[in-house]
DNA sequence: GTGCGGATGAACT
DNA sequence: GTTCATCCGCACT
């Protein structure tokens, strides 16, 4: 059967206050279709990376490498990068081409698909810790580097709008976790979440 | 070629 | 609350 529900359009992503463009995905579902296993749930965290003027993304500075490229791509794509050598850590590219604005996923609450996420992650029950924080997250979608650059109004990962709205008094706002070293930038409200939900990596 | 730091998570006490 | 595993990419020589 077809699915019912609306990928968001090139456009969402391609506006330029990033901030409300986090806000927005909260609620969203984040989905990923690796090599015909589905998974996903809603975004439930999320953190705004203001490109080169903020310090604590990758692309301070106007810096481009072969890594932060991706995040000078159009808005729409998907950013994923390795941390700790270990954790995939899995951004939405915002913005025009040339503007590397980018929203790091940093939680969703499993909705689809959990026995093959509790799999990947090789846990018997859910908890928090199945989606809460980045790293965790992308392992459970299966999500790797590899995937970076990915059209999310493609079929591989996409986020599609199930019409659950979250309004802003359910938002919280607060400093950006992992930043400290960005100076000022560090005390930026830039990370937002969703008020008494469970699946976020830190309350 | 090489050294070092990092947008973390999990397992401890 | 704390500690530590772990390895790629960047910056520099």
């Amino acid at each position: 059967m077809k699915n019912k529900f609306q990928k968001l359009p090139e456009n969402f992503y391609q506006r330029n206050d990033v901030t409300i463009i986090s806000k927005e995905l909260l609620g969203k579902f984040l989905i990923s279709d690796i090599d015909g296993i589905v998974t996903g749930g809603m975004i439930t965290e999320v953190e705004a990376y203001n490109g080169i003027s903020d310090k604590a993304s990758h692309a301070f500075g106007g810096r481009r490498t072969n890594r932060t490229e991706t995040m000078y791509g159009k808005g729409g794509i998907c950013y994923v990068y390795l941390c700790y050598g270990i954790h995939h850590l899995f951004n939405v590219v915002t913005n025009k081409i040339n503007i590397p604005h980018a929203v790091l996923i940093r939680a969703i609450e499993p909705i689809i698909g959990i026995d093959e996420m509790l799999k990947r992650r090789k846990k018997i029950n859910i908890q928090p810790t199945l989606t809460s924080g980045p790293g965790s997250m992308s392992s459970s979608l299966g999500i790797k580097t590899s995937d970076s650059g990915s059209d999310l109004c493609g079929n591989r990962i996409y986020i599609e709008d199930r019409g659950i709205n979250i309004s802003d008094s359910k938002i919280i706002s607060t400093k950006r976790v992992g930043v400290d070293y960005a100076g000022k930038d560090a005390l930026l409200k830039y990370r937002f979440y969703i008020k008494g939900n469970k699946f976020i990596s830190k309350p």
